[in-house]
DNA sequence: TACAATTACGACTTTATAAGTCGTATTTTG
DNA sequence: CAAAATACGACTTATAAAGTCGTAATTGTA
């Protein structure tokens, strides 16, 4: 309930440390550090890379590293490309059929809740993470 | 992910409803309007009652009401009483044995973040929803 | 005082989602 | 070509949310 994915976690458990590393580091190597799943730290990875906040390099040798700026590096993007969009009820983005259609009270005012709480997690950027 | 759960808005849904009413209302009746199943309707409304948002009258003619202003209800306080304490990474509060305990590079930052959520759940009152 | 309508509450089952695993392909260095 | 790394889809397992069921307690009214 409103908790944060332990994939989103492992993501910013991942980018505080690429950020303090100059070299690039491997998938394997923070996945160890951090007592992370390999695999799950090598998806969450490639995600990441896919969404241009790391840059992913192939092949022996290979790894990762960080290309934004901490400051352009904010959580509600992290969530999002990770876990997908912040969805506080599902019937606000329409994806689970609901009952109470027509009739629910609630719909509009949780519509704005969600996007306020957009911007909440925009507002806080990589910067805020590694105090 | 980041969601509210299906009780909460069950709870909100109802808060709202009794809003509307001057009379007292039955827990079936605001299952059977919004189509929420009726047993889960019916602890949401004891818990509420519990945490003395609304009061209930037991026995024939029973039913709830709403006893305190909507400017002295907002959305923390509603969903902790549902669903218990906000907490956005399970290590915070210390609930899940954390395979990161002492490497751990953002427990402090995220207790942060949840401070902060709290607040801005806080900071919604029954009154925005109902708007 | 018996009955109907309601709240109260705990135990259980089902369903949905998150977390984790496995297998295989691709890329690149030496 | 072998070794070390990323890439990616399919599958299984674990956990939590959602919903159901059974029974007790309270109260108004015929």
């Amino acid at each position: 309930m409103l908790k944060i994915s332990r994939k989103v976690e492992y993501g910013i458990i991942a980018l505080k440390y690429l950020h303090s590393q100059d070299s690039l580091c491997k998938s394997k190597e923070i996945s160890k550090k951090f007592g992370i799943p390999t695999e799950i730290m090598a998806k969450i990875l490639q995600g990441l890379a896919k969404a241009r906040f790391i840059q992913s390099i192939q092949g022996a040798k290979g790894g990762y590293k960080l290309v934004r700026s901490p400051a352009e590096i904010n959580m509600k993007d992290v969530i999002e490309v990770i876990d997908g969009p912040i969805q506080i009820v599902d019937c606000v983005l329409g994806k689970r059929h609901c009952p109470q259609a027509g009739v629910c009270n609630i719909q509009g005012p949780l519509a704005n809740v969600q996007e306020k709480l957009c911007e909440f997690f925009s507002d806080i950027t990589l910067v805020d993470l590694v105090k």
